[in-house]
DNA sequence: AGCACGCCGACT
DNA sequence: GTCGGCGTGCTC
């Protein structure tokens, strides 16, 4: 028995089996500075190692005892007095990683940014001179003007019935929000997607309440709309950013302005629905159906997933804004979960579905072009810029052979060959390999023909087409964010659209049956998603054509009801057993832990296995993962839990009980049971 | 991970 | 007797 104060720490180390709260014991020195969120170093197993670890709980060491019997050891220091890891984003990340079989710890990282010491320096200062300066005697300690005194009228949302708003809204209110789909001109200047105008104006409804907003966006193209929309609104220092760009320094200085007292704005991409806010009072998800809200990093959490569980710990309203559903958001509408919330009127972009026209002509209809398109970029060149989306960056990325038409492959690595610029030889899309004098593996032709085409391909012939008209190619490696009003023919990748000042003058959707043609349960959402956010982009009634896309998708754009699609989308998956009408888990091990693993599974109601197969290969050029096999497990969302519970005791089973290579063998087995929850790409 | 503990075969 | 091989388990 000890007296004093006893810390439970989180040790920072990714081994599942560490992932659970340690005791330390308090040491005279640091009682009276120690405080839950700090960073601090513990001695950890015998011998003076010190790791690093998170202050989640201070008690009493007389209560301290009933968990751990042994001997405790002493706290080593404290790395800073800064408490970085507030209680609700330890709650967060617990609850996120134990839904995905992960360790808290590896959830951590991604909330707390690495530590910068000359950023934290200067903020601890800052911290200290704004307490002194509020205890200073001249200040009346009982009045505090930053809170208003009465219920503050919040402001309304711009077309936005303000009875809808404040009914769907209002604290603890969850919503599935269509944009209006419609360009908007910011204070000083900017043109803006409409959406970003209200994701500011909620955020001003926030902080105007007195609490803060969690604005999160897909990319840095959404991010520049949403801070031109914001800065018209709002004062700079009321507002935090979060991106991929920024050096550690300037994302651990933003994170620290997160952590003080004021009622904040906090932007940023997926990351962002982890960032400490005091008081939150809003989280808002910009397109939620992006498929770059999905971590890349385990427990591989979406952010929608992430934004909806700390919506029910911070008691925040939560919006998944958009023009097109995503299906989650539908079945979170259909159980009841989120409210639905229109605007008020709007007039829809003036889509024109070439499959639909009734073209006599068959030639027009199978060209990738078909002739309405060339008309209407003809015309629309006459009165402003002109937007053409495509599949696919690059020039000619996919390449095959001219006499047999085999798809060429790369004769190092087997992967598939593309051209990067005109007359250029071609390359490999895997290893990057030059294959000069290439032969046809198949029937020894040497000559090539192009399979897929790119943007810059498209430039090229559109180029030819309007001689003097200014191209312009915006893709993931020539980012454009903006264009003037002036004629130009704009080629973009799906997703790396330009914004255009007053909207472009016509648009051109081109490549949808190659976007349909991939093999995923998503393409067809994903295609209403691209189109419709492109759509969005034309000048009030100017045309947008749809290129050789007919069908329920293309109605669904041309008649701007891609709610109503999701719905039905949203049965179909359903009736298949298909994401997201449940959840699955893909778990990879060797075939003896895999067995062993899923046996756990199959007693439990809800729960279907498809498999084992072998496992497909870990990415593109990668070896064939020798003899590890994989399984899809699909659950109802209601045994959710229970699948991740079990599935993490057999990861830490197997992590305890792990053989070490032979003696002297240099190599590392891989990881020997991988999970990962809600993969996007599974079907 | 990284280290101690411990249970078996071969050695001074 | 006891040295050290590595399989097993734990880390407050």
């Amino acid at each position: 028995m000890r007296s004093g104060v006893v810390a439970r720490v989180l040790i920072d180390n990714p081994l599942p089996q560490l992932d659970h709260l340690f005791d330390y014991g308090v040491p005279e020195a640091l009682a009276g500075a120690i405080r839950v969120g700090q960073r601090v170093k513990v001695p950890f197993r015998s011998g003076g190692r010190i790791i690093d670890a998170y202050v989640i709980e201070l008690v009493d060491a007389a209560e301290a005892d009933d968990s751990f019997s042994g001997t405790l050891s002493d706290i080593d220091s404290l790395v800073s007095t800064a408490a970085v890891l507030t209680p609700e984003v330890y709650e967060l990340a617990r609850r996120i990683a134990d839904r995905g079989a992960g360790s808290a710890i590896d959830v951590v990282r991604l909330a707390v940014p690495p530590r910068a010491v000359r950023a934290e320096k200067k903020w601890l200062a800052a911290q200290a001179d704004a307490e002194a300066a509020e205890s200073a005697p001249s200040r009346d300690p009982v009045a505090s003007p930053a809170v208003p005194s009465a219920e503050p009228a919040l402001p309304g949302l711009s077309g936005y019935t303000d009875a809808v708003v404040a009914g769907a809204l209002d604290p603890d209110g969850r919503v599935a929000m269509t944009a209006v789909p419609r360009l908007v001109q910011t204070a000083s200047g900017a043109w803006v997607g409409h959406w970003a105008l209200t994701m500011a104006e909620l955020a001003a409804r926030t902080l105007a309440g007195g609490r803060s907003a969690l604005l999160a966006v897909p990319d840095f193209r959404d991010q520049e709309q949403l801070l031109a929309a914001l800065h018209a609104l709002l004062p700079a220092e009321q507002i935090s950013r979060f991106d991929a760009r920024q050096t550690t320094t300037e994302r651990y200085s933003a994170f620290l302005a997160c952590l003080g007292p004021e009622p904040r704005v906090v932007v940023g991409n997926r990351s962002v629905v982890y960032a400490p806010a005091s008081a939150l009072g809003l989280i808002a998800l910009w397109d939620d159906g992006d498929p770059l809200y999905a971590e890349s990093l385990a427990p591989y959490a979406n952010a929608r997933d992430v934004a909806l569980i700390r919506q029910g710990l911070s008691g925040s309203a939560l919006v998944l804004l958009g023009h097109a559903r995503s299906i989650e958001a539908q079945r979170l509408v259909e159980i009841g979960w989120l409210h639905e919330l229109a605007p008020e009127r709007f007039s829809r972009p003036n889509i024109i579905a070439t499959a639909q026209q009734g073209q006599p002509d068959e030639h027009a209809q199978a060209a990738r072009i078909p002739s309405l398109a060339w008309r209407e970029a003809k015309d629309g060149l006459g009165r402003g810029p002109v937007l053409v989306q495509v599949a696919s960056p690059g020039y000619a990325p996919v390449v095959a052979c001219a006499s047999c038409r085999e798809a060429a492959r790369c004769a190092h690595c087997q992967g598939p060959l593309g051209q990067n610029a005109p007359g250029a030889a071609p390359s490999c899309r895997w290893c990057g390999a030059i294959a000069a004098n290439w032969t046809c593996g198949t029937c020894g032709g040497h000559a090539l023909r192009t399979v897929r085409i790119g943007a810059g391909r498209t430039a090229e012939e559109l180029g030819r087409a309007f001689p003097g008209a200014l191209v312009v190619v915006a893709d993931g490696e020539n980012p454009i964010l903006s264009v003037s009003a002036k004629p130009a023919l704009v080629i973009a990748t799906r997703g790396a659209e330009p914004v255009a000042a007053g909207g472009y003058a016509a648009v051109l959707l081109l490549d949808g049956e190659r976007m349909l043609g991939r093999e995923s349960l998503r393409v067809a959402e994903d295609a209403l998603r691209w189109w419709s956010n492109a759509a969005v982009l034309a000048a009030p009634g100017a045309p947008v054509i749809l290129a050789g896309v007919g069908g329920a998708l293309a109605s669904a754009l041309g008649t701007w009801q891609q709610a109503q699609w999701a719905a039905r989308e949203f049965a179909d998956r359903r009736a298949l057993r298909f994401p997201p009408a449940v959840r699955t888990a893909s778990v990879t091990a060797a075939p003896a832990v895999l067995d062993g693993a899923l046996a756990e599974l199959r007693e439990l109601d809800g729960v279907d296995i498809l498999g084992p197969v072998p496992a497909p290969p870990a990415g593109p050029g990668a070896a064939a993962s020798d003899g590890l096999m994989r399984a899809i497990v699909r659950f109802d969302y209601a045994a959710g839990a229970e699948v991740a519970r079990r599935l993490r005791a057999a990861i830490v089973a197997v992590a305890s009980s792990r053989r070490r290579p032979p003696k002297g063998g240099a190599f590392r087995p891989a990881p020997t049971l991988r999970v990962r929850f809600d993969d996007p790409e599974i079907f």
